[in-house]
DNA sequence: CGTGTTCTGTGAAAAGTTTCACAAAATGGC
DNA sequence: GCCATTTTGTGAAACTTTTCACAGAACACG
């Protein structure tokens, strides 16, 4: 899109969400400047690696006085495009779909949950941390009423594809799928999976070689 | 540790875990043959990739007639080390602790999760999907008896440091964590954090513009 | 039995990412 | 005002991962 974006490596900008929640917690102790060293320990990575990301979303810092915080926000949630939110839903409303309305109604601002869906009658038209759980059938009309774009997938694994075109067909251009599967979908549809089954295998697999 | 497990690139390893659940579905309907562009339509990837990744484990195709089915399980089980099970905990049963549990329960068999903790009263003793939750306080003694190596933190922001370092001094090699903060561990800990405002932060950055 | 087709295996190139190492800038102490 | 020290910015090297492209193996079919 803007010229920026094309630029920022993908690992980079992976970061640049954690370090904008670094600093966010940083400025809040009343702190204005920070070295890439103070930083980098903060982000559990190297001062040489803070500087070159830094570098990725135009913050300039001092020589012996260091990056100046308030900047550093500023770029980052530009970087990160926070003039703009993003209208989501999240479909499957069971464990691990509650537990994330509860998380998201308060913690990620440039993302704001605006409904929820399940097919279970029980599930419906509870509230959950805020977020109204609808009957599946109203999501097509919910998603162009409210220019949804991002949706989010906790339903079970055999439900997740027939949704995700569902959800395709009615507009939705980005994907946080939670189930364990590859989902097929039109290029243009930006996917990304959650995979704890990966995480922890890793962790078994690296753990107690060091 | 072995020979074999250093040669593996990591990225390759976290496929393996994806590549290990799809041969499950595939030889659950019979099937016993699979090519590199089929396994690589199920995984969403290229048939080039899927074959460097077979490669790294040991796994040798013949021309025209692909890949065994049952040699490539065999293989992926055995680099991932399946013959071996991990004991695990986790800590924090709220939310996403309960979802999380409900899912390790009959889904990741390499990784047994022994027993979970909190500390409010009310979730003491209670049974969630087979998995016991104790008192925070019997921690250390429980995974001494049970030879835990890994742990899964599903507590509030705030605890997560404090924990960690309680779960490292008790021997845990190996943490999962959910808690949106950098932890700050000796180096024989391997560590890897769940970030699911990350994911959404990047689908919202990346999608639309394809 | 030979020919065309469809696969794998893999060197080598390309692309992406991290780390190194050091010049140049800024600061504080003297 | 000058020197020692600290910190940034960045070319270039090192490393990692993906993709290309094609030789050679295997089979089907005539
Ligand atoms: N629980 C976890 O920690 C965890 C972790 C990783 C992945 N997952 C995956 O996330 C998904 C959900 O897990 P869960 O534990 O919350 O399961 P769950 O059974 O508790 O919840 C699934 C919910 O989806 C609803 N649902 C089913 N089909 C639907 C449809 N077509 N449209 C709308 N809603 C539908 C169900 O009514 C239910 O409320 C699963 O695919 C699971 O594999 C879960
Ligand atoms: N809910 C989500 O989808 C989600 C997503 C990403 C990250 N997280 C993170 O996961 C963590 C848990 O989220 P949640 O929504 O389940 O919160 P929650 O408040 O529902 O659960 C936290 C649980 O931890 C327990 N606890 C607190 N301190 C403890 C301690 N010292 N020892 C043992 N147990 C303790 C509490 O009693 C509670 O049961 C948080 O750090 C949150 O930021 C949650």
């Amino acid at each position: 899109m803007n010229k920026t974006r094309k630029e920022i490596p993908v690992n980079t900008l992976e970061r640049m969400v954690k370090y904008r929640r670094i600093l966010d917690n940083y400025a809040a102790d009343g702190k204005t400047i920070i070295y890439s060293h103070e930083m980098a320990k903060l982000a559990g990575n190297t001062p040489s690696q803070m500087r070159r990301d830094l570098m990725s979303c135009g913050c300039a810092g001092s020589t012996r006085a260091g990056y100046n915080v308030q900047e550093m926000q500023t770029n980052i949630k530009s970087v990160l495009g926070y003039s703009e939110t993003k209208q989501t839903i999240l479909v499957g409303v069971g464990n691990l779909g509650k537990a994330i309305l509860s998380y998201f109604s308060f913690r990620v601002p440039r993302v704001q949950v605006v409904a929820a869906f399940d097919v279970m009658p029980h599930r419906i038209d509870r509230v959950i941390s805020g977020t109204r759980c609808h009957d599946i059938k109203e999501m097509e009309t919910i998603i162009k009423e409210q220019s949804v774009t991002l949706g989010i997938i906790t339903v079970p694994r055999e439900e997740a594809q027939a949704l995700a075109d569902r959800l395709v067909a009615a507009g939705i251009v980005g994907i946080l799928n939670f189930a364990p599967v590859t989902l097929d979908l039109p290029d243009h549809v930006y996917v990304e999976n959650m995979d704890i089954t990966m995480k922890i295998e890793k962790i078994a697999f690296y753990s107690g070689e060091k």
